[in-house]
DNA sequence: GCTTGAACCTACAGCGACTGGAGGTTGCAC
DNA sequence: GTGCAACCTCCAGTCGCTGTAGGTTCAAGC
């Protein structure tokens, strides 16, 4: 994340499509200040170089490996001070795999429920369907972990 | 989800106690339609039955297993019609759990690339640090998986 | 009968991370 | 010079709630 070849000049389009992001995303990110405001042409246009490009990729790794995007921001600033401890950056990983892990954990147990709703259905009508039986059961018998219960609850977003 | 046994006459309160839910909740599905409007007392406060009760509970466990409202919603509808073929409910489960196992699937995709980021990293400086190099790198090279990619994307909520 | 405090009421703003649209301007090719 | 794609700003909507503000009602205790 430091300086290095500039002046290649991309619109906000041809970056947009260079990261495989959306235009208005880019947008979003730097009203937020997670991108830099970039330079504008005569008429008004976003004009950005290669330090752009570089962030914007990093910023959209992150997305895709789930980290919020204040988890993002931390990182960014991190990796701008290549000489401290990588101590905090490897802390923000590890709770992110945390996170991931108990989403995981929790999509098992509904997976569980939902396979046995499925499977004990045999195309009757509704009043016999196992799947509004289930919902409908007031007492949860028929789960065999409660684990699709609140717990930690939230879980979402990629 | 036929009527039967009335005039418990349960405040929202209590009708949220029972059935583990907000009260704010319970407003918000009244106002999507979800909850039919109950009776008021002469102060203007909802009054709940056990009709009201079992549709509650219903609900809320559609949500656990993650359906979205609009397809709990569908499934109520089909609850109150006993005597029709249940093809419909059980495409709408089916749905559901494709829809969870593709989350799965992508979870563990991320699984994998955060534990490999946070198992390369031995608490150096940012300058070596791995979580950041992967991030910050352009080409995902490291990649094993590029399923971090959009793919279909979205798999939020519970 | 009167006071207190919890529980209720409506209406609306905010979360996270975008996405889409309206309504207008710029840039570039023909 | 004209057409049209891509750009601009601003704002609303998504999903499923949650929280707050500002007011009313209820039930219990004295
Ligand atoms: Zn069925
Ligand atoms: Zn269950
Ligand atoms: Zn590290
Ligand atoms: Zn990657």
């Amino acid at each position: 994340m430091n300086a290095s070849g500039r002046a290649l000049g991309l619109s906000i389009g041809q970056l947009a499509k260079a990261t495989g992001s959306k235009v208005q995303t880019i947008r979003y990110y730097e009203q937020l200040g997670l991108m830099p405001a970039p330079e504008r042409s005569q008429g008004n246009q976003r004009i950005y170089g290669a330090r752009h490009e570089r962030r914007l990729a990093f910023i959209r790794h992150g997305r895709e490996l789930g980290f919020p995007l204040d988890a993002i921001r931390q990182l960014l600033s991190l990796a701008d001070q290549p000489d401290r401890p990588c101590a905090e950056a490897d802390a923000i990983a590890q709770e992110q795999l945390a996170a991931v892990r108990s989403k995981i954990a929790r999509l098992r147990a509904l997976e569980d429920e939902l396979e046995r709703m499925v499977a004990c259905c045999a195309s009757g009508t509704i009043g016999d369907c196992h799947v509004i039986e289930v919902l409908a059961d007031l007492s949860h018998q028929h789960c065999l972990t409660p684990d699709h219960r609140g717990q930690d609850s939230e879980f979402g977003d990629a």
